[in-house]
DNA sequence: TACTAATGTTAGCTAGGGTTAAATTTAAAA
DNA sequence: TTTTAAATTTAACCCTAGCTAACATTAGTA
């Protein structure tokens, strides 16, 4: 069954916090920088290109926080950026991208699923989607596909 | 049934993107914040009392970060704090700390019952915490008695 | 082609949250 | 009660990510 779990004891609330915040971020890039990414990747996939000013308008800062962040993405590999010309998503950048996308699509999926609106679920969604862990993605990606079949049933 | 939902026509995800990203937090304090507290809240319920060290400790920061979030967090009427005696939360101090509590617990109870394991599950509950909306918070609560209800019988 | 408007970038500043090194204060031991 | 050790705080920094104002470039219009 999927539901199919047991009640652990439960461990010293304190110990798993620590055990959470002590993680060393092994990815080498933030938070932030992946909506960039997700940005850059839905606005090109939908127009062929992202601008500075549709960039700052979906993620609602400045246009030089833009051109900011942009610079940083260029150093870190994941686009290449020439000044006033435009921005290229390298595969490293892409691949990032894409795990931003499949991460929002399948939260929004399941929230949407268990009765959460879909604006609702979109803003949770673009605060979550950065927090999963790879085991966590695939569990929830089987309970989804699991609770669909049912329904189709 | 639990699962009943519509799959909605993909309405363009740039501008779920934008909607999300366009929200003005209304709660006045950060995520941050919420990770101090949360801890700051165990530690006395645990212990009695809460020391730098040990904020320090289960945060994985140094103590003068502890310090100084301290001092933040009694400015902003979450605890009174007195310079080398100790700290006590505030009515608003625990009000949000109870907040981070259950919503924590219940993120663990939800990813546990989908087969994400203990250490896991609470390295994501500890980032997704900060990022439920109270209807998505309901719904959840929702899902999980109503699966409790589903195994036990 | 010359001028103007739109777009993009640079400069300079802010706030949040973190660090290490150097005081202070409190607690423990002699 | 003095001395030493542990805990805590302050000082002086760092980095990320944001902003406004000013400047530079590109594109569009006359
Ligand atoms: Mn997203
Ligand atoms: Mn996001
Ligand atoms: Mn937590
Ligand atoms: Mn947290």
């Amino acid at each position: 069954m999927v539901l199919g779990y047991t009640m652990a004891k439960k461990a010293d609330r304190l110990e798993a916090i620590r055990e959470a915040h002590s993680l060393e971020t092994e990815t080498a890039h933030t938070d932030r920088m992946e909506d960039y990414l997700e940005v850059i990747y839905e606005l090109i996939k939908k127009k062929g290109y992202a601008t500075t000013i549709d960039i700052s308008k979906y993620l609602n800062v400045s246009s030089p926080s833009v051109t900011k962040m942009v610079q940083k993405l260029d150093e870190s590999g994941h686009l290449n950026y020439e000044k006033y010309r435009g921005i290229v998503l390298t595969e490293k950048g892409t691949s990032v991208a894409e795990g931003m996308h499949e991460k929002h699509n399948l939260l929004v999926e399941f929230l949407k699923m268990i009765g959460v609106k879909d604006d609702i679920a979109n803003i949770d969604a673009e605060g979550i989607e950065h927090h999963l862990h790879p085991e966590t993605l695939k569990k929830l990606e089987d309970f989804v596909k699991a609770a669909k079949k049912n329904i189709s049933r």
